[in-house]
DNA sequence: GCAGTTTCAATGACGTGTCAATGACATGTA
DNA sequence: TACATGTCATTGACACGTCATTGAAACTGC
């Protein structure tokens, strides 16, 4: 296309962190997928869960807590509790609602996917970035996350 | 999960980035799809088949500039073969190979895209990154980027 | 209490991406 | 030349995410 409507240190810097925003969270879920046998969605769906003491969480309050869509969680969790991983009770505070609870497999899985997933994350992301670069991309990261949407 | 396998920095920090990870891609691709009825793999295969001066590019070739598995071209081509942006001619040099053709509507629309999705990509991200974050960004993705896969 | 509105989870249609298998063709080597 | 091996695009099965819709239940104001 040739547009010249960026500079070329921001086209260069577009690029690269594109390439980045692609290949980063690729990697990370073959990982856990070749470790443990999870998606990255998966991965998310059952340590946000662990973080309950009863392992259980309405659905709509873990899409919230999640950013996910309603509708993403609850397609999602069906795919999951058809694996055993977790699985679903009528909420007793509204009979609209359901509660998603984390079986004793799925804590399992869980438990045995958690330090892979930590090397995975160390040996493709963090050792390769400064203490003052991590602290930039935080910051950086916070401000344009919170940017309406 | 409560792992301490992160310092305190690392998980906030890898948090944040997550997010903008999640957040970021999916903004600028719902800004496209409602601005030009584009999704973001639609704008990047129209975009690199308009740098050829032929606008002509074998499959195997762009998906190997794109970083695309052959078979998510092949599939991609098809889906938008069938909405007449691109065409399928066959490859003179190579009679398994094929090449793909950006069609003078696939340009055009390419054409009314384009300035909207700069707007969209500046709005979105370059305008809340100072000089010093892209450049320290650029280079931080391209160290991880071309990390072995 | 009741009607209108909102919120809940579920669902189906669709576009998308991955993987493994396939058949067509190319290439390298005896 | 003939055969083995590699490379090409395609295909089908599956997982995934979005959107629009649905029906049930909860809220709201009267």
């Amino acid at each position: 296309m040739e547009t010249a409507w960026l500079s070329a240190d921001e086209e260069q810097a577009w690029r690269a962190f594109r390439r980045l925003l692609v290949a980063l969270p690729a990697r990370i879920g073959r990982d856990l997928a070749r470790d443990s046998g999870l998606s990255a969605p998966d991965y998310e769906v059952l340590s946000t869960l662990s973080e309950k003491p009863d392992r259980r969480w309405a659905l709509r309050e873990l899409a919230a807590k999640m950013e996910w869509s309603r509708s993403r969680l609850s397609h999602h969790a069906a795919r999951m509790q058809a694996r055993g991983l977790i699985d679903k009770e009528p909420d007793p505070q509204d009979a609209r609602g359901c509660l998603l609870h984390l079986t004793d497999d799925g804590f399992g899985v869980l438990e045995q996917a958690a330090p892979h997933h930590v090397v995975s994350v160390r040996s493709r992301f963090l050792e390769h970035v400064s203490a003052d670069e991590l602290a930039m991309l935080r910051k950086l990261s916070t401000r344009i996350a919170d940017l309406p949407d």
